[in-house]
DNA sequence: TAGGCAGACTGAATCGTTTCAGTTGCGGAC
DNA sequence: GTCCGCAACTGAAACGATTCAGTCTGCCTA
């Protein structure tokens, strides 16, 4: 009987390229040219190679294999810092990285998702021919792993480091304008719906220590620009320990409860501004009547929901890294300008979620 | 050519296991060793070999040889058959995706994604463990060429094969539910924002050949159920070329326009019905008042929005697509049950965007 | 007839590990 | 004194390909 194809679990042995010249008569190398290099040899040989090799049931040559012998593996890899579900629930990430992907994938290279949430090993182990570190707070080892890695590196959204090509925006500025425009309508207590000030989660109202202490770049500047726009306006920053609606709604109803007085909401990201505005209907406020929210990134649906917003050139950002890392596989000498680009703009986007404040 | 040394993109070349035992002055088995079993070897001679190591710049053993030699790559590939760009827009496909990819770390598993949107070559050049086919046309020899490689393999939302494990839903009952539920509240003339039909994108209303041939499993399962459901009403299905909210807007408004007695809209996503309530606000169509608007997946934001819809276990479908997955890894022998197991159950979830047809 | 040359194919080294099957040296049991 | 067992380490064969430098025909040219 058919032994080795009963079982299903346990794989047969695979034909390899030995077996195929076998079958044939011919060496290996003569059938690796029959894959690789058609005019290395006669049109009916390798007739003959390819029907031998599907007799064979071989697969074409291995990939790893080959993956190993050319030094190449077509594989870059996409570092986060936190686990991949929360990647995939923000759509500015998904964005960015579908646009990542479309700027790699005429290269053909491929794109390998490691989470890296607790721990760099997987940083270490992974065969790829490129990292781009996509978020990550200051402190980790996970900057030290990658970079240690020594292969050609993308920072996204992250403190430069030398040597190293970073994309980043103007969060500062963004989060600046944000807040003039919120001082500008007349606001005077505005709450701040920060994302993760650093690695370990921490919910609710942020203590002046850890606003210093803030390791995500991104938060930081955020919270920075809020500062700076502000003036003589009060900041009321709380912390979500995850960037979804439903983080964003429950830390919003706390400080809307702790703190009536507020009359803005300024959002570090759109995923919790809308998780704000549900926060906001229940609690019977109308926005912008009562309440007004801006949010950051102007992902998609924000235009659908008409909520005021920092845009950030999301797919533009995907497309820079795509290219910083393509250069540095072609062995491109990077000059400082590529090497640290200026961050990209951010423009303020005034919908119908902000209003003037209500005497 | 140039000096290697010189140019930054050349990195010098890379210290292998060889290097640090002839520094050491021990074997290559040995150098192994201590980082793969450091209980054959004494603690002190380990100690001297990582600091060689380190000394040399030594980076740790070289994954893709690991790989080969050991026979696994830690690596599941995620065949998407279309631009991934899509796969990030849909939250749907970002909430699997994430769920799927918190299963499979569990074992150390990364996800590589895969774009096979034209061509199946990055399937066969692939170094993966295992395969999932996310979302792929009947007719492509995409199927083909993930089953050819005779690895651990899962379908999500296909068709069933023969031998292979699948998980899906129940499309069709969904479908048909929320047409059963437009009809109850007396609509007649009802529009339907269908996904794609077939591999060639082509936008518009949808002609019976193209529904008879229609290709993607779920699109063909969810107008099904439409139909079942619609009993005497009469379905007007318009195809969106892409799963994305201005997609949804622009065919929405192509719908209203051409067919104004229309007063409900069956959407077979609820991306695509974010997009359409777009186009009812601009067409000065209230919803529910003088639209009734109904979606699919129940996506986290269209709780925000009020949306009608139709839930599926997305992140449950995640899950059992990577315990699946896990399975055949380990070499379980698969019992027809979890073979294809029977469609995860969907759900219709009334809320405001669905109201009695205005006479 | 010799020389040259192109086409077709092969041998063997190499990529960087892991791991099985030994080999050594040595202290303890009998 | 011999034998056993154990700990510590080594040799060499895989893993499955790619590729460089040949070798061997056979044909064309002078």
């Amino acid at each position: 009987m058919s032994a080795a194809k009963a079982a299903p679990g346990s794989a047969r042995p695979r034909a390899t390229l030995r077996d195929v010249a076998r079958a044939v008569g011919v060496s290996v190398a003569t059938v690796s040219n029959a894959y690789n290099r058609p005019d290395q040899l006669s049109a009916g040989l390798r007739e003959k190679v390819l029907t031998a090799a599907r007799d064979l049931g071989y697969q074409g040559p291995d990939p790893l294999a080959r993956s190993l012998r050319r030094g190449k593996t077509g594989v870059i890899g996409v570092v986060y810092d936190a686990p991949l579900e929360y990647a995939f629930a923000d759509p500015a990430a998904a964005l960015f990285l579908g646009s990542l992907s479309r700027s790699l994938r005429a290269e053909g290279l491929n794109l390998l998702l490691l989470s890296a949430s607790q721990d760099p090993a997987p940083v270490r182990s992974a065969s790829v021919d490129g990292l781009i570190l996509y978020c990550a707070s200051e402190g980790s080892d996970l900057l030290a792993a990658v970079l240690e890695r020594g292969l050609p590196t993308v920072l996204v959204d992250q403190q430069p480091q030398p040597g190293t090509v970073r994309v980043g925006i103007d969060d500062a500025g963004g989060a600046q304008a944000a807040a003039a425009h919120l001082v500008a309508l007349g606001h005077r207590d505005i709450g701040v719906l920060c994302l993760e000030l650093g690695p370990e989660p921490l919910g609710g109202p942020v203590s002046p220590e850890r606003e210093a202490q803030a390791s995500y770049h991104t938060t930081a500047e955020r919270l920075r620009g809020y500062r700076a726009g502000a003036g003589a306006a009060r900041l009321w920053p709380y912390e979500c320990s995850q960037n979804t609606p439903a983080d964003g709604e429950t830390q919003a109803r706390a400080l809307l409860t702790a703190l009536p007085e507020i009359t803005a909401l300024l959002c570090m990201s759109d995923v919790l501004a809308h998780g704000a505005y549900q926060a906001a209907q229940t609690l019977g406020r109308r926005v912008p009547a009562d309440l007004s929210l801006i949010g950051y990134d102007d992902v998609p649906l924000s235009a659908a929901l008409n909520l005021s917003t920092v845009w950030q050139p999301t797919a533009e950002k995907g497309r820079r890294v795509g290219e910083a890392l393509l250069a540095q596989l072609s062995g491109e000498v990077l000059d400082p300008e590529v090497l640290n680009p200026s961050p990209l703009p951010t423009r303020l986007v005034v919908r119908g979620s902000t209003a003037e404040r209500q005497g």
